[in-house]
DNA sequence: ACATTTTAGGATAAAAAACTCTTAATAGCG
DNA sequence: CGCTATTAAGAGTTTTTTATCCTAAAATGT
């Protein structure tokens, strides 16, 4: 898994935000039902997104969250920085300290390559991209099958 | 991380063993010690392999492990495909279910391409390949700094 | 002022991953 | 045979990640 689990939550949240575009504040609980991710971890989650002043909140009746910017300026790389760190951009396979390309490990070359198109990938795509995506209706940001309960 | 810490343990281990051409069996406690893991944990670890058959082990005095076939014949992919399990090689990247050409996610068809680039370099690449380089002198399988103690 | 809706945050629990320890089994050697 | 070197196996612990629960604080409408 190259994204924790609580960063794919923290995606499909942004990407279903992003998503309604006209409407301001969406409630936290209209997300984690409609994603269908516990309301509270959710909650959990997108306070480090407001701290990292991704998104905006405002409490009470009416309230929820929404983008603090333009989706057209958020970027997937914003999200995966803020809740998991920027070390799967930096990181090596193998694990080992300062693999770079003066003490590099056997597969620093070829693993290089493809973390830079990973990281390409995060930081070129906007969530504007997506939501577009989304409300043409080919892609879906939810399960297919309902969690064992 | 896209490998878990156990495969990274796992493929230097390997590394290690194919790098050692001309012996036999390599102890475990000599890998564990040359690469600074843990004895125990490596031994674990060593012993899936076994018995995935990627590895042979022989108990006793001048016993040890070694590679079960020879080095060209065992890719990266065995490896990572024996500790991790093939989700890497299938998995959505947002952690979505049966996500594939059907019901794709917005970021399917993109990450596709690279996790066939990350599946294509696992499945090409052999311990072979990787001994000699480290043979050469000019990659390492080990950290630089010691672990905090 | 009060009730309602909503986020914020702490405290805790459950599950998974990483690591440790102890004991058993096996093989070789004197 | 009995000693030693070595892997095998499994129980137990710690750490990290994921998830739940409860209470407080803020905003709104009446």
């Amino acid at each position: 898994m190259i994204l924790s689990k609580t960063c794919d939550y923290a995606m499909r949240a942004v990407f279903y935000i992003a998503a309604q575009k006209e409407r301001k504040f969406i409630p936290i609980r209209e997300v984690s039902e409609k994603l269908d991710i516990s309301f509270h971890f959710l909650t959990k989650i997108l306070q480090v997104l407001t701290r990292a002043h991704i998104l905006v909140s405002f409490k009470g009746p009416n309230g929820g969250i929404a983008l603090a910017c333009p989706a057209e300026s958020i970027s997937l790389s914003d999200i995966s920085k803020a809740i998991d760190g920027s070390k799967i951009y930096e990181e090596c396979i193998l694990g080992l300290d300062q693999c770079g390309d003066e003490n590099p490990c056997p597969l620093h070359n070829e693993w290089k390559r493809i973390r830079d198109q990973i990281q390409n990938l995060f930081d070129k795509t906007t969530f504007a991209e997506v939501a577009e995506k989304i409300n043409c209706g080919e892609f879906r940001i939810t399960n297919l099958l309902k969690k064992n309960k």
